[in-house]
DNA sequence: TGTACATCAGTGAACGCGCGTTCACTGATGTAC
DNA sequence: TGTACATCAGTGAACGCGCGTTCACTGATGTAC
Protein backbone atom coordinates (compact mmCIF):
# COMPACT_ATOMS: atom_id res chain seq x y z
CA UNK A 1 0.00 0.00 0.00
CA UNK A 2 2.60 2.65 1.07
CA UNK A 3 3.70 3.10 -2.71
CA UNK A 4 7.38 5.58 -3.13
CA UNK A 5 5.38 8.85 -3.00
CA UNK A 6 6.50 8.74 -6.57
CA UNK A 7 7.43 12.12 -8.83
CA UNK A 8 3.52 12.81 -10.44
CA UNK A 9 2.10 12.12 -6.72
CA UNK A 10 4.84 15.14 -4.90
CA UNK A 11 3.82 17.66 -7.64
CA UNK A 12 0.26 16.70 -7.18
CA UNK A 13 0.71 17.49 -3.87
CA UNK A 14 2.70 20.32 -4.54
CA UNK A 15 0.14 21.85 -6.77
CA UNK A 16 -2.34 21.11 -3.75
CA UNK A 17 -0.48 22.88 -0.92
CA UNK A 18 -0.17 26.11 -3.89
CA UNK A 19 -3.83 26.28 -4.10
CA UNK A 20 -4.15 26.06 -0.23
CA UNK A 21 -1.56 28.99 0.25
CA UNK A 22 -3.11 31.18 -2.42
CA UNK A 23 -6.51 30.64 -0.83
CA UNK A 24 -5.19 31.58 2.58
CA UNK A 25 -3.51 34.51 1.12
CA UNK A 26 -6.88 35.38 -0.68
CA UNK A 27 -8.56 35.30 2.46
CA UNK A 28 -6.71 37.93 3.88
CA UNK A 29 -9.57 40.69 3.08
CA UNK A 30 -12.59 39.03 2.23
CA UNK A 31 -14.35 35.77 3.61
CA UNK A 32 -14.03 32.06 2.16
CA UNK A 33 -18.12 32.14 0.86
CA UNK A 34 -16.90 35.07 -1.76
CA UNK A 35 -13.77 33.73 -2.62
CA UNK A 36 -13.69 32.61 -6.12
CA UNK A 37 -12.04 29.59 -7.81
CA UNK A 38 -10.14 31.15 -10.23
CA UNK A 39 -9.40 33.72 -8.27
CA UNK A 40 -7.41 30.87 -6.23
CA UNK A 41 -5.98 29.04 -9.89
CA UNK A 42 -5.13 32.30 -11.45
CA UNK A 43 -3.07 32.94 -8.03
CA UNK A 44 -1.46 29.54 -8.42
CA UNK A 45 -1.03 29.82 -12.14
CA UNK A 46 -2.80 27.01 -13.01
CA UNK A 47 -5.59 26.13 -15.50
CA UNK A 48 -9.67 26.99 -12.94
CA UNK A 49 -10.39 23.09 -14.43
CA UNK A 50 -7.45 21.87 -12.29
CA UNK A 51 -8.97 22.78 -9.45
CA UNK A 52 -11.10 19.94 -9.27
CA UNK A 53 -8.24 17.76 -9.06
CA UNK A 54 -7.57 18.33 -5.35
CA UNK A 55 -11.30 19.67 -4.18
CA UNK A 56 -14.73 19.43 -5.35
CA UNK A 57 -15.24 23.04 -4.00
CA UNK A 58 -14.32 25.81 -1.81
CA UNK A 59 -15.84 24.89 0.92
CA UNK A 60 -13.60 21.43 0.43
CA UNK A 61 -10.44 23.88 0.75
CA UNK A 62 -11.44 25.52 3.45
CA UNK A 63 -11.81 22.36 5.69
CA UNK A 64 -8.63 21.27 4.49
CA UNK A 65 -7.32 24.83 5.51
CA UNK A 66 -8.99 24.17 9.25
CA UNK A 67 -7.01 21.27 9.34
CA UNK A 68 -3.91 22.76 8.56
CA UNK A 69 -4.58 25.72 11.13
CA UNK A 70 -5.83 24.31 13.99
CA UNK A 71 -3.98 20.37 13.31
CA UNK A 72 -0.43 21.85 14.62
CA UNK A 73 -1.88 23.77 17.13
CA UNK A 74 -2.81 20.04 19.83
CA UNK A 75 1.22 19.62 20.21
CA UNK A 76 1.70 23.20 21.33
CA UNK A 77 -1.62 22.88 23.78
CA UNK A 78 -0.26 19.72 25.50
CA UNK A 79 3.33 21.32 25.83
CA UNK A 80 1.92 24.61 27.42
CA UNK A 81 -0.41 22.76 29.65
CA UNK A 82 2.42 20.19 31.33
CA UNK A 83 5.27 22.54 30.93
CA UNK A 84 3.50 22.70 34.91
CA UNK A 85 5.94 22.87 38.06
CA UNK A 86 5.60 27.06 37.73
CA UNK A 87 2.85 28.91 39.80
CA UNK A 88 -0.39 29.98 38.17
CA UNK A 89 0.69 33.41 36.92
CA UNK A 90 4.02 32.45 35.64
CA UNK A 91 1.82 30.09 33.26
CA UNK A 92 -0.40 32.46 32.38
CA UNK A 93 2.31 34.72 31.31
CA UNK A 94 3.70 31.79 29.18
CA UNK A 95 0.46 30.87 27.89
CA UNK A 96 -0.54 34.64 26.90
CA UNK A 97 3.25 34.98 25.21
CA UNK A 98 2.80 31.53 23.57
CA UNK A 99 -0.33 32.74 22.03
CA UNK A 100 0.81 35.90 20.54
CA UNK A 101 3.91 34.20 19.21
CA UNK A 102 1.55 31.98 17.72
CA UNK A 103 -0.06 34.77 15.63
CA UNK A 104 3.33 36.12 14.59
CA UNK A 105 3.76 33.18 13.05
CA UNK A 106 0.16 32.12 11.48
CA UNK A 107 -1.54 35.07 11.16
CA UNK A 108 -3.37 34.21 8.55
CA UNK A 109 -4.32 31.30 9.96
CA UNK A 110 -5.57 32.57 12.70
CA UNK A 111 -7.66 35.29 10.46
CA UNK A 112 -9.00 32.06 8.75
CA UNK A 113 -10.16 30.80 11.58
CA UNK A 114 -11.87 33.89 13.61
CA UNK A 115 -13.41 35.22 10.14
CA UNK A 116 -15.11 31.35 9.53
CA UNK A 117 -15.90 29.90 12.96
CA UNK A 118 -19.06 31.99 12.27
CA UNK A 119 -18.84 32.35 8.84
CA UNK A 120 -21.24 31.61 5.94
CA UNK A 121 -19.90 28.16 5.26
CA UNK A 122 -21.73 25.87 6.92
CA UNK A 123 -18.73 22.71 6.74
CA UNK A 124 -16.24 24.99 7.46
CA UNK A 125 -17.88 26.05 10.58
CA UNK A 126 -18.43 22.28 11.76
CA UNK A 127 -14.62 21.46 11.23
CA UNK A 128 -13.90 24.61 13.37
CA UNK A 129 -16.13 23.28 15.96
CA UNK A 130 -15.40 20.33 16.05
CA UNK A 131 -11.51 21.05 16.44
CA UNK A 132 -12.05 23.46 18.45
CA UNK A 133 -14.01 20.71 20.79
CA UNK A 134 -11.59 18.56 20.64
CA UNK A 135 -8.97 21.71 22.16
CA UNK A 136 -11.31 21.73 24.94
CA UNK A 137 -11.20 18.00 26.19
CA UNK A 138 -7.30 18.54 25.92
CA UNK A 139 -7.82 21.21 27.89
CA UNK A 140 -10.22 19.84 30.12
CA UNK A 141 -7.78 16.53 31.02
CA UNK A 142 -4.76 18.62 31.85
CA UNK A 143 -7.08 20.70 34.60
CA UNK A 144 -8.21 17.65 35.54
CA UNK A 145 -4.57 16.07 36.66
CA UNK A 146 -4.27 19.56 38.91
CA UNK A 147 -4.73 19.42 42.32
CA UNK A 148 -6.83 23.00 42.10
CA UNK A 149 -9.04 20.76 40.66
CA UNK A 150 -9.69 18.94 43.34
CA UNK A 151 -13.63 19.00 43.84
CA UNK A 152 -14.73 19.65 40.50
CA UNK A 153 -16.63 17.12 38.20
CA UNK A 154 -15.74 16.48 34.75
CA UNK A 155 -18.45 18.28 33.22
CA UNK A 156 -17.88 21.45 34.86
CA UNK A 157 -14.21 21.20 34.12
CA UNK A 158 -14.97 21.17 30.82
CA UNK A 159 -17.06 23.81 30.90
CA UNK A 160 -14.18 25.74 32.62
CA UNK A 161 -11.47 24.20 29.96
CA UNK A 162 -14.57 25.70 27.13
CA UNK A 163 -13.57 29.46 28.81
CA UNK A 164 -9.88 28.88 28.61
CA UNK A 165 -10.56 27.82 25.02
CA UNK A 166 -12.46 30.81 24.17
CA UNK A 167 -10.60 32.98 25.88
CA UNK A 168 -7.66 32.02 24.35
CA UNK A 169 -9.40 32.26 20.21
CA UNK A 170 -10.78 35.72 21.29
CA UNK A 171 -6.98 36.76 22.54
CA UNK A 172 -5.33 35.66 19.38
CA UNK A 173 -8.09 37.41 17.06
CA UNK A 174 -7.10 40.51 19.60
CA UNK A 175 -3.37 40.35 18.88
CA UNK A 176 -4.17 39.37 15.05
CA UNK A 177 -6.40 42.48 14.78
CA UNK A 178 -3.90 44.98 16.00
CA UNK A 179 -1.43 46.45 13.74
CA UNK A 180 1.94 44.18 13.89
CA UNK A 181 4.00 47.20 14.41
CA UNK A 182 1.86 48.93 17.02
CA UNK A 183 3.63 47.98 20.28
CA UNK A 184 1.62 49.48 22.89
CA UNK A 185 -1.87 48.53 21.50
CA UNK A 186 -0.33 44.60 21.39
CA UNK A 187 0.81 44.91 25.21
CA UNK A 188 -2.38 46.39 25.88
CA UNK A 189 -3.94 43.28 24.41
CA UNK A 190 -1.69 41.13 26.34
CA UNK A 191 -1.73 42.67 29.46
CA UNK A 192 -5.23 42.29 29.46
CA UNK A 193 -5.57 38.80 28.08
CA UNK A 194 -3.42 37.82 31.68
CA UNK A 195 -5.26 39.68 33.74
CA UNK A 196 -8.60 38.05 32.37
CA UNK A 197 -7.07 34.26 32.75
CA UNK A 198 -5.66 35.54 36.09
CA UNK A 199 -9.52 36.50 36.97
CA UNK A 200 -10.54 32.91 35.46
CA UNK A 201 -8.11 31.14 37.53
CA UNK A 202 -8.81 33.20 41.05
CA UNK A 203 -12.14 32.08 40.43
CA UNK A 204 -11.30 28.48 39.69
CA UNK A 205 -9.47 28.56 42.88
CA UNK A 206 -11.95 29.77 45.28
CA UNK A 207 -14.79 28.01 43.48
CA UNK A 208 -15.60 26.24 46.82
CA UNK A 209 -15.86 29.70 48.22
CA UNK A 210 -19.01 30.95 46.81
CA UNK A 211 -21.98 31.94 48.43
CA UNK A 212 -24.90 29.32 48.55
CA UNK B 1 -35.62 72.20 9.28
CA UNK B 2 -38.16 69.48 10.98
CA UNK B 3 -40.20 68.62 7.65
CA UNK B 4 -43.10 67.21 8.68
CA UNK B 5 -41.65 63.25 6.89
CA UNK B 6 -44.13 63.50 3.99
CA UNK B 7 -45.35 60.43 1.63
CA UNK B 8 -42.25 60.98 -0.41
CA UNK B 9 -39.77 60.34 2.54
CA UNK B 10 -41.74 57.83 3.98
CA UNK B 11 -41.99 55.51 0.84
CA UNK B 12 -38.26 56.11 0.55
CA UNK B 13 -37.30 54.93 4.52
CA UNK B 14 -39.90 52.03 4.00
CA UNK B 15 -37.87 51.10 0.70
CA UNK B 16 -34.45 51.35 2.86
CA UNK B 17 -36.02 49.27 5.56
CA UNK B 18 -37.15 46.36 2.55
CA UNK B 19 -33.49 46.83 1.50
CA UNK B 20 -32.39 46.23 5.34
CA UNK B 21 -34.50 43.56 6.21
CA UNK B 22 -34.07 41.58 2.90
CA UNK B 23 -30.58 41.51 3.79
CA UNK B 24 -30.21 40.47 6.80
CA UNK B 25 -32.46 37.75 5.72
CA UNK B 26 -30.19 36.56 2.47
CA UNK B 27 -27.40 36.80 5.31
CA UNK B 28 -28.32 33.71 7.32
CA UNK B 29 -26.25 31.16 4.94
CA UNK B 30 -23.54 33.19 3.57
CA UNK B 31 -21.01 36.45 4.96
CA UNK B 32 -21.78 39.81 3.67
CA UNK B 33 -18.37 39.55 1.19
CA UNK B 34 -20.56 37.59 -0.97
CA UNK B 35 -24.13 39.19 -0.47
CA UNK B 36 -24.58 40.90 -4.04
CA UNK B 37 -26.53 44.19 -4.57
CA UNK B 38 -29.03 42.01 -7.17
CA UNK B 39 -29.46 39.47 -5.03
CA UNK B 40 -30.71 42.29 -2.13
CA UNK B 41 -33.37 44.24 -4.91
CA UNK B 42 -34.43 40.97 -6.14
CA UNK B 43 -35.83 40.25 -3.04
CA UNK B 44 -37.58 43.48 -2.37
CA UNK B 45 -38.66 44.02 -5.81
CA UNK B 46 -36.73 47.31 -7.15
CA UNK B 47 -34.54 47.42 -9.46
CA UNK B 48 -31.10 47.04 -8.73
CA UNK B 49 -30.37 50.73 -9.52
CA UNK B 50 -32.52 52.14 -7.25
CA UNK B 51 -30.38 50.34 -4.31
CA UNK B 52 -28.32 53.76 -5.11
CA UNK B 53 -30.53 55.77 -3.97
CA UNK B 54 -30.51 54.30 -0.12
CA UNK B 55 -26.54 52.51 -0.07
CA UNK B 56 -23.35 53.74 -2.16
CA UNK B 57 -22.74 49.90 -1.68
CA UNK B 58 -23.16 46.72 0.63
CA UNK B 59 -20.40 47.97 3.43
CA UNK B 60 -22.64 50.82 4.00
CA UNK B 61 -25.71 48.90 3.70
CA UNK B 62 -23.90 46.01 6.27
CA UNK B 63 -22.66 49.07 8.81
CA UNK B 64 -26.72 50.26 9.14
CA UNK B 65 -27.49 47.02 10.24
CA UNK B 66 -24.63 46.63 12.77
CA UNK B 67 -26.95 49.67 14.01
CA UNK B 68 -29.94 48.38 13.81
CA UNK B 69 -28.58 45.09 15.73
CA UNK B 70 -26.95 46.52 18.59
CA UNK B 71 -28.22 50.11 19.06
CA UNK B 72 -31.31 48.91 20.51
CA UNK B 73 -29.06 47.06 22.98
CA UNK B 74 -27.72 49.77 25.04
CA UNK B 75 -31.07 50.25 26.89
CA UNK B 76 -31.40 46.15 27.59
CA UNK B 77 -27.91 46.22 29.14
CA UNK B 78 -28.56 49.19 31.08
CA UNK B 79 -31.35 47.95 32.65
CA UNK B 80 -30.34 44.21 33.22
CA UNK B 81 -27.56 45.71 35.12
CA UNK B 82 -29.11 48.40 37.39
CA UNK B 83 -31.97 46.27 38.19
CA UNK B 84 -29.71 45.33 41.44
CA UNK B 85 -30.50 44.46 44.93
CA UNK B 86 -30.58 40.29 44.08
CA UNK B 87 -27.55 38.29 45.11
CA UNK B 88 -25.06 37.89 42.33
CA UNK B 89 -26.36 34.62 41.21
CA UNK B 90 -29.70 35.64 40.80
CA UNK B 91 -28.24 38.35 38.50
CA UNK B 92 -26.55 36.19 36.53
CA UNK B 93 -29.33 33.65 35.87
CA UNK B 94 -31.32 36.76 34.64
CA UNK B 95 -28.86 38.21 32.57
CA UNK B 96 -28.21 34.33 30.59
CA UNK B 97 -31.71 34.41 30.48
CA UNK B 98 -32.13 38.36 29.01
CA UNK B 99 -29.27 36.87 26.55
CA UNK B 100 -31.15 33.73 25.37
CA UNK B 101 -34.46 35.82 24.74
CA UNK B 102 -32.93 38.55 23.18
CA UNK B 103 -31.21 35.68 20.76
CA UNK B 104 -34.67 33.98 20.45
CA UNK B 105 -36.02 37.55 18.98
CA UNK B 106 -33.24 38.43 16.58
CA UNK B 107 -31.67 35.35 15.84
CA UNK B 108 -30.66 36.81 12.26
CA UNK B 109 -29.15 40.19 13.71
CA UNK B 110 -27.34 38.00 16.83
CA UNK B 111 -25.83 35.87 13.45
CA UNK B 112 -24.94 38.66 11.57
CA UNK B 113 -23.10 40.57 14.38
CA UNK B 114 -20.73 36.78 15.51
CA UNK B 115 -20.75 36.12 11.23
CA UNK B 116 -18.86 39.58 10.73
CA UNK B 117 -17.24 40.69 14.34
CA UNK B 118 -13.99 39.55 12.09
CA UNK B 119 -15.45 38.90 8.42
CA UNK B 120 -14.32 40.47 5.46
CA UNK B 121 -15.34 44.01 5.32
CA UNK B 122 -13.62 45.95 7.20
CA UNK B 123 -16.01 49.26 7.94
CA UNK B 124 -18.50 46.71 9.16
CA UNK B 125 -15.87 45.01 11.53
CA UNK B 126 -14.92 48.53 12.76
CA UNK B 127 -18.38 49.63 13.49
CA UNK B 128 -19.49 46.35 15.20
CA UNK B 129 -15.82 47.08 17.46
CA UNK B 130 -16.86 50.74 18.08
CA UNK B 131 -20.46 49.35 19.41
CA UNK B 132 -19.02 46.81 21.48
CA UNK B 133 -16.16 49.24 22.81
CA UNK B 134 -19.61 51.30 23.67
CA UNK B 135 -21.26 48.27 25.60
CA UNK B 136 -17.99 47.42 27.64
CA UNK B 137 -17.41 51.15 28.65
CA UNK B 138 -21.67 51.03 30.09
CA UNK B 139 -20.60 47.56 32.05
CA UNK B 140 -17.53 48.61 33.47
CA UNK B 141 -19.80 52.03 34.60
CA UNK B 142 -21.87 49.13 36.30
CA UNK B 143 -19.30 46.95 37.59
CA UNK B 144 -17.69 50.28 39.04
CA UNK B 145 -20.72 51.70 41.24
CA UNK B 146 -21.02 48.24 42.82
CA UNK B 147 -19.75 48.12 46.25
CA UNK B 148 -17.37 44.57 45.37
CA UNK B 149 -15.26 46.37 42.91
CA UNK B 150 -13.22 48.43 45.81
CA UNK B 151 -9.75 48.25 44.90
CA UNK B 152 -10.22 48.10 41.46
CA UNK B 153 -8.45 50.66 39.24
CA UNK B 154 -10.81 52.09 36.15
CA UNK B 155 -8.48 50.28 33.48
CA UNK B 156 -8.97 46.94 35.29
CA UNK B 157 -12.52 47.04 35.57
CA UNK B 158 -13.08 47.87 32.14
CA UNK B 159 -10.90 44.58 31.19
CA UNK B 160 -13.20 42.64 33.25
CA UNK B 161 -16.21 44.33 31.59
CA UNK B 162 -14.69 43.11 28.24
CA UNK B 163 -14.40 39.75 30.04
CA UNK B 164 -18.44 39.94 30.64
CA UNK B 165 -18.68 41.30 27.01
CA UNK B 166 -16.93 39.18 25.49
CA UNK B 167 -18.73 36.24 27.57
CA UNK B 168 -21.98 37.44 26.39
CA UNK B 169 -21.67 37.61 22.69
CA UNK B 170 -19.94 33.68 22.65
CA UNK B 171 -22.63 32.78 24.79
CA UNK B 172 -25.44 34.77 22.08
CA UNK B 173 -23.59 32.69 19.18
CA UNK B 174 -23.88 29.56 21.00
CA UNK B 175 -27.63 29.42 21.47
CA UNK B 176 -27.81 30.87 17.98
CA UNK B 177 -25.77 27.92 16.53
CA UNK B 178 -27.89 25.14 18.52
CA UNK B 179 -31.60 24.17 16.46
CA UNK B 180 -34.35 25.86 17.37
CA UNK B 181 -36.01 22.97 18.92
CA UNK B 182 -33.18 21.43 20.84
CA UNK B 183 -34.40 22.04 24.27
CA UNK B 184 -31.71 19.90 25.64
CA UNK B 185 -28.45 21.24 24.04
CA UNK B 186 -30.04 25.00 24.52
CA UNK B 187 -30.10 24.20 28.39
CA UNK B 188 -26.72 22.81 28.21
CA UNK B 189 -25.51 25.71 26.61
CA UNK B 190 -26.86 28.19 28.92
CA UNK B 191 -25.96 26.20 32.04
CA UNK B 192 -21.95 26.11 31.05
CA UNK B 193 -22.82 30.16 30.34
CA UNK B 194 -24.09 30.62 34.07
CA UNK B 195 -21.43 28.46 35.42
CA UNK B 196 -18.88 30.29 33.48
CA UNK B 197 -19.98 33.58 34.08
CA UNK B 198 -20.12 32.33 38.01
CA UNK B 199 -16.20 31.83 37.72
CA UNK B 200 -15.91 34.68 36.96
CA UNK B 201 -17.73 36.54 39.87
CA UNK B 202 -16.14 34.41 42.22
CA UNK B 203 -12.67 35.46 40.61
CA UNK B 204 -13.47 39.10 40.88
CA UNK B 205 -15.14 38.78 44.34
CA UNK B 206 -11.57 36.71 45.58
CA UNK B 207 -9.12 39.19 43.20
CA UNK B 208 -7.57 40.74 46.38
CA UNK B 209 -6.91 37.37 47.85
CA UNK B 210 -4.41 36.15 44.81
CA UNK B 211 -1.00 34.77 45.23
CA UNK B 212 1.67 37.70 45.08
C1' DT C 1 -57.88 76.71 -4.28
C1' DG C 2 -55.36 76.34 -8.65
C1' DT C 3 -51.40 76.43 -11.57
C1' DA C 4 -46.62 75.98 -13.10
C1' DC C 5 -42.34 74.34 -12.08
C1' DA C 6 -38.77 71.56 -9.28
C1' DT C 7 -37.43 67.46 -7.03
C1' DC C 8 -36.08 62.87 -6.88
C1' DA C 9 -37.23 57.58 -5.89
C1' DG C 10 -37.50 54.17 -8.82
C1' DT C 11 -37.32 52.40 -13.98
C1' DG C 12 -35.52 49.73 -17.76
C1' DA C 13 -32.10 48.96 -20.96
C1' DA C 14 -27.46 48.48 -21.86
C1' DC C 15 -22.38 47.63 -21.04
C1' DG C 16 -18.39 44.78 -20.40
C1' DC C 17 -16.74 41.28 -17.34
C1' DG C 18 -15.53 37.32 -14.61
C1' DC C 19 -17.78 33.51 -12.81
C1' DG C 20 -18.22 27.93 -12.19
C1' DT C 21 -18.43 23.92 -14.75
C1' DT C 22 -17.92 20.55 -18.88
C1' DC C 23 -15.17 18.24 -22.04
C1' DA C 24 -12.03 16.05 -25.10
C1' DC C 25 -7.13 16.53 -25.15
C1' DT C 26 -1.94 15.94 -24.11
C1' DG C 27 2.11 14.32 -22.49
C1' DA C 28 4.87 13.10 -18.46
C1' DT C 29 4.90 9.42 -15.11
C1' DG C 30 4.03 4.68 -13.73
C1' DT C 31 3.65 -0.38 -14.53
C1' DA C 32 3.92 -5.06 -16.58
C1' DC C 33 6.58 -8.06 -18.93
C1' DT D 1 17.49 -2.68 -19.84
C1' DG D 2 13.87 -1.87 -23.20
C1' DT D 3 9.23 -1.70 -24.91
C1' DA D 4 4.23 -1.22 -25.03
C1' DC D 5 0.37 0.17 -22.69
C1' DA D 6 -2.23 2.56 -18.69
C1' DT D 7 -2.84 6.37 -15.71
C1' DC D 8 -4.04 10.88 -14.66
C1' DA D 9 -2.60 16.05 -13.41
C1' DG D 10 -3.11 19.78 -15.90
C1' DT D 11 -4.74 22.13 -20.55
C1' DG D 12 -7.48 25.20 -23.33
C1' DA D 13 -11.64 26.29 -25.32
C1' DA D 14 -16.36 26.81 -24.80
C1' DC D 15 -20.99 27.47 -22.46
C1' DG D 16 -24.56 30.17 -20.39
C1' DC D 17 -25.22 33.26 -16.59
C1' DG D 18 -25.51 36.83 -13.18
C1' DC D 19 -22.80 40.45 -11.63
C1' DG D 20 -22.10 45.91 -10.51
C1' DT D 21 -22.55 50.21 -12.54
C1' DT D 22 -24.15 54.03 -15.93
C1' DC D 23 -27.66 56.63 -17.91
C1' DA D 24 -31.50 59.09 -19.70
C1' DC D 25 -36.19 58.54 -18.40
C1' DT D 26 -40.88 58.90 -15.90
C1' DG D 27 -44.28 60.25 -13.00
C1' DA D 28 -45.74 60.98 -8.24
C1' DT D 29 -44.75 64.26 -4.61
C1' DG D 30 -43.42 68.82 -3.02
C1' DT D 31 -43.17 73.94 -3.37
C1' DA D 32 -43.91 78.82 -4.73
C1' DC D 33 -47.05 82.03 -5.88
Amino acid sequence: MSHTPGIRQAQKEQTRQALLDAGLRLLDRQSLSSLGLREVTRAVGVTPAAFYRHFPDMAALGVALVSEALGSLHAVIRNAMTAGGQDSDELIDRTVAITAGYVDEHRAHVRFIARERYGGVRPVRQAIAAELGRFTDEVAAGLASQPVSAGWNAADLRVLAGLYVDHMVLTAAAIMEAPQDDRAAREEITRAARLQMQIISVGRRHWDERPA
